[in-house]
DNA sequence: CGACACATGTAACACGTTACATGATTTG
DNA sequence: CAAATCATGTAACGTGTTACATGTGTCG
């Protein structure tokens, strides 16, 4: 249900055709997030089958079919905007899964896939670091969204390290013999900025 | 691809019929991430399909329809368990869409968004505190799957208040002169375990 | 028997992805 | 003109959701 509002919105500046609104959607999330085009024709037809937008008669302003908001349209958007997402069940991350599951699948030792993925999560985190100081701070969306990433990765590692804390604890037995990673972790963090109003 | 490959982890315990793997799946995600049966069956038979696992000739043993991985199946389960997800594209997380969407929206305040979905992320981290100590921490995996929610959450915090301080820094015109809400926020995270081996 | 639970399935839909087909417009 | 780019669309598939249909077995 995310795409279908982030054209909501970009319709709301006025009316867009199908590939502006993939090439704006795109700038907006500093082309950190892909949209394929075919999606942006297909959510179009729904939104304006459910009246959410309407398409002029297709046959005037040469090849660009421009969509506009309706007022319905932008009611909804409001309201999406000022929602949370949905609480009651939380999203099934993949890591977590994997972990979870990782410890009845017999031949599988838990904490060596937990430092695999501990290890990726860090290299991770150093490419977007890279990524974000090639490009500087000016472009606003682009800083939003990588920390945005970096955020949930540090995260996911914080979560490996109590999940790998939990299990030890609860099966001692478990606790494998080899390596012994420092847990304070070496890699630099979106800065908590200062705020104050 | 998640529920595929957790049928999968759950099937390398021995054969198992439909119902069994959704009532063992809930069982093993602390019953915090539902899975409905019909996505249970749809999945098997792909699964059967691609060789992964097959069935008894269903006309025997009763009701019970059991399947049992394949050795395609355990190669693929402990493929799936080493890999770490796909990096190129981050998801598109629903908060950080709306963020990054309500800055294009004329009439919207931008700021006052991002407080009010910062409310409702540390009402939802004090809701899943208290179930967490409501039952007790012997069960491991409900500890780990409200863990991994509680550090998600926790990072869409930071993150949102990061968010602000770009946003205000970026146009200090748009600082709102209401409200004074502290930064340091007042709710209780998953110990961070002291880990040593 | 009749109600309830167990158990298996199917249908319809939403959303997302990849790939392909088809025109129109621009530009070398 | 020919090739590249712009622009719109469709088809097929995977995954997930909700809802419904259909049996079978158990128990009061």
């Amino acid at each position: 249900m995310s795409v279908r509002h982030a054209l909501l919105a970009l319709l709301s500046e006025g009316p867009k055709y199908g590939l502006q609104l993939r090439n704006e959607f795109e700038a907006k999330t500093g082309d950190v997030w892909p949209l394929n085009v075919g999606q942006v024709y297909t959510t179009l037809q729904r939104l304006e089958r459910d009246g959410l937008v309407v398409s002029d008669g297709e046959g005037e302003a040469g090849p660009q079919k421009d969509f506009r908001i309706t007022e319905l349209g932008g009611r909804e958007l409001e309201t999406w905007l000022r929602t949370p997402p949905d609480l009651s069940a939380p999203p099934r991350d993949e890591v977590v899964m994997k972990v979870l599951i990782a410890t009845s699948v017999r031949g599988v030792d838990i904490r060596e896939i937990i430092q695999e993925h501990r290890r990726y999560m860090v290299e991770l985190m150093q490419e977007w670091t890279r990524l974000k100081s090639h490009r500087g701070g000016d472009d606003l969306n682009f800083a939003l969204v990588v920390d945005a990433e970096l955020f949930r990765l540090d995260a996911v590692i914080r979560w490996l390290d109590a999940a790998d804390g939990r299990i030890a604890r609860f099966d001692p037995e478990a606790v494998a013999p080899t390596s012994d990673a420092p847990r304070a972790t070496p890699y630099p963090l979106p800065g908590r900025t200062a705020v104050r109003r």
